[in-house]
DNA sequence: TCATTAAATTGTT
DNA sequence: AACAATTTAATGA
């Protein structure tokens, strides 16, 4: 069984074009910049491995490079309940490494992913030195407070096609994603899993979705078209 | 670079 | 859950 403590024998150093994306790197001055590029790493990860495990100590503050990533936790029933999909560009993990506790919840791929990670004594270090960092955290854990209150929102929701078009709205968020942009690539599959429909009825909604101009069924992903349509549009058909 | 083949994904029942 | 149709990725000349 593969864990987290595997994840990362198989890291190398980011190149170029990963570090420029990492959305919290240009809000460091050089300084602090060069000491956050030399602790990074990167590896791949695949389906079903565990990138963190509830109960873990936090050894590493996570980000997707590519790829998508599930965050779930089992219940008392010992089922398996999953929070939300976690696209390229998103960060996480920031409020337990804060409080150098253990994970809240299992991270695992739900396809083959590039996933980043700083090592929780640089988190440290770059809350403790850098003004840019802390306010990139501060936005971050805000906007998730958010994201937190819609997903259970959604979860009211009995119309699927609603689900559906609320979940892809908070997978295209700008703010907490921003390696996603006009495409999410994601299957309908995967998004299944998330939303947990079946893939006919998530088909279903896309295809509703599409009807009304919110987003464009592409292969392999989605294309936003009117995201506040995803957000908002109380009832289709 | 192009043609062929395999694999992945989608649309439908 | 199964199937056909479509798209992409991989392979090799």
């Amino acid at each position: 069984m593969p864990n987290e403590a595997s994840l990362f024998q198989r890291r190398r150093a980011l190149t170029a074009p990963e570090l420029d994306a990492i959305p919290w790197i240009h809000l460091l001055s050089s300084q602090e910049r060069q000491r956050a590029t030399e602790d990074l790493k990167i590896a791949d990860a695949d389906p079903g491995e565990y990138i963190c495990r509830i109960g873990r100590p936090v050894t590493y503050w996570f980000g997707v490079v590519d790829g998508l990533l599930k965050m779930s936790s089992d219940n008392a029933e010992g089922q398996t309940m999953t929070f939300t999909g976690v696209p390229p560009g998103g960060w996480f993990g920031e409020g337990t490494a804060m409080k150098r506790e253990t994970y809240r919840y299992n991270i695992q791929p739900l396809r083959k992913s590039r996933v980043a990670g700083l090592h929780v004594d640089t988190f440290h270090w770059l809350l403790d030195h850098s003004i840019g960092f802390n306010r990139f955290v501060m936005n971050q854990l805000n906007e998730r407070l958010g994201q937190f209150i819609a997903a259970r929102e959604i979860d009211r929701m009995t119309n699927p096609d609603i689900r559906v078009a609320r979940s892809l709205a908070s997978l295209f968020n700008a703010t907490l994603y921003p390696g996603v942009g006009e495409v999410l690539r994601i299957t309908q599959q995967e998004l299944a899993y998330l939303v947990g429909l079946s893939r006919q009825r998530v088909n279903e909604a896309l295809t509703a979705l599409a009807a009304n101009g919110a987003i464009k069924v592409e292969y392999g992903g989605l294309r936003v078209m009117d995201l506040q349509a995803l957000r908002s549009r109380v009832t289709f058909r």
